[in-house]
DNA sequence: TCTCATTTGAGATTCAATCTCAATAAGAAC
DNA sequence: GTTCTTATTGAGATTGAATCTCAAATGAGA
């Protein structure tokens, strides 16, 4: 967590009267240190590994913050759970996403976004967010056979 | 329902050695006959509404059968909730969905198809299927005020 | 018609997320 | 620094979609 990002932290909690309290700020420094997708509930253990406590119900009150005041992406590849990921000084991206073994890989392509607003203006919606997910095997798990276990 | 969806059903299921059931045909003739994206509690009271009684319990596991053997298509917005789609005689699309009022719009656009080949291909990932949402607000609903209630 | 594995229905269970509420603490006012 | 008010926290309860359990019912091949 740089001190650029603990500021811009401090600056929403300022101007939206929240308080800046310890365990928000432990919860979102875990999450500047990190830039793999994670959910709340590994949030919430790796803090504890760190001996860091911060109830449940705060790690999962807090990432509603940070996801509200745009401080973390927060994708949902279907499997019924959030997963966050560290936003800031980081770019509009899209996700390739491994069915076999999880491995994401983040990918921009700017042609793909200006068809997408050229789709948006031909039915009249004015575009708001997208969700554009590809999911298939990754190179390694092609070439691993199905039952090693 | 068609003839030939039902045939197509019963093909599926004397292939799977899955036994035709009444209430199996009856949920299978509700997703058939209905072209909107809906959640499996909803397929269960349009059944109910009509006074063909099949339990919530065989409704999801119906169209998990459905959704297995590629009689449906499946799609999850963020909301936690599948929706069920009709989809014998039926292109892939992707949806541009409405922020506000939850319309739906299908489109289908080949160009975007051909980047995604070409980003799974640069990344060496296999490509399986992929989510592709466009959210937005619809042209009624931007031009309607906010708090109308 | 008989047999047996499959299916059904009702209710229990799961699990991520949200809610409740008493105790605690941030931070503004003095 | 002390006081005061209000927001926040933590523990556990609750929600809701989806899945599981198991006894009773039923499809379908023999
Ligand atoms: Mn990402
Ligand atoms: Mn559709
Ligand atoms: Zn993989
Ligand atoms: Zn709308």
């Amino acid at each position: 967590m740089t001190d650029s990002e603990l500021e811009k932290f401090k600056k929403v909690l300022k101007d939206e009267n929240l308080k800046l309290t310890p365990q928000r700020v432990e919860v979102f420094r875990e999450v500047c240190n990190s830039d793999e997708h994670r959910e709340a509930e590994e949030i919430y253990l790796a803090l504890r590994k760190r001996d860091i406590n911060v109830s449940r119900s705060t790690v999962y009150r807090t990432m509603d913050i940070l996801y509200q005041y745009d401080l973390v992406q927060r994708m949902d590849i279907g499997d019924g759970k959030w997963r966050y990921e560290h936003w800031l000084n980081c770019h509009q991206h899209d996700h390739l996403i491994c069915i076999r073994c999880g491995t994401i890989v983040e990918f921009i392509n700017t042609q793909i976004e200006g068809i997408q607003k050229d789709v948006a203006e031909k039915f009249n919606y004015q575009l708001v967010r997208h969700v554009h997910q590809l999911f298939g095997l990754c190179k390694q798990c092609q070439d691993t056979p199905v039952s090693v276990k």
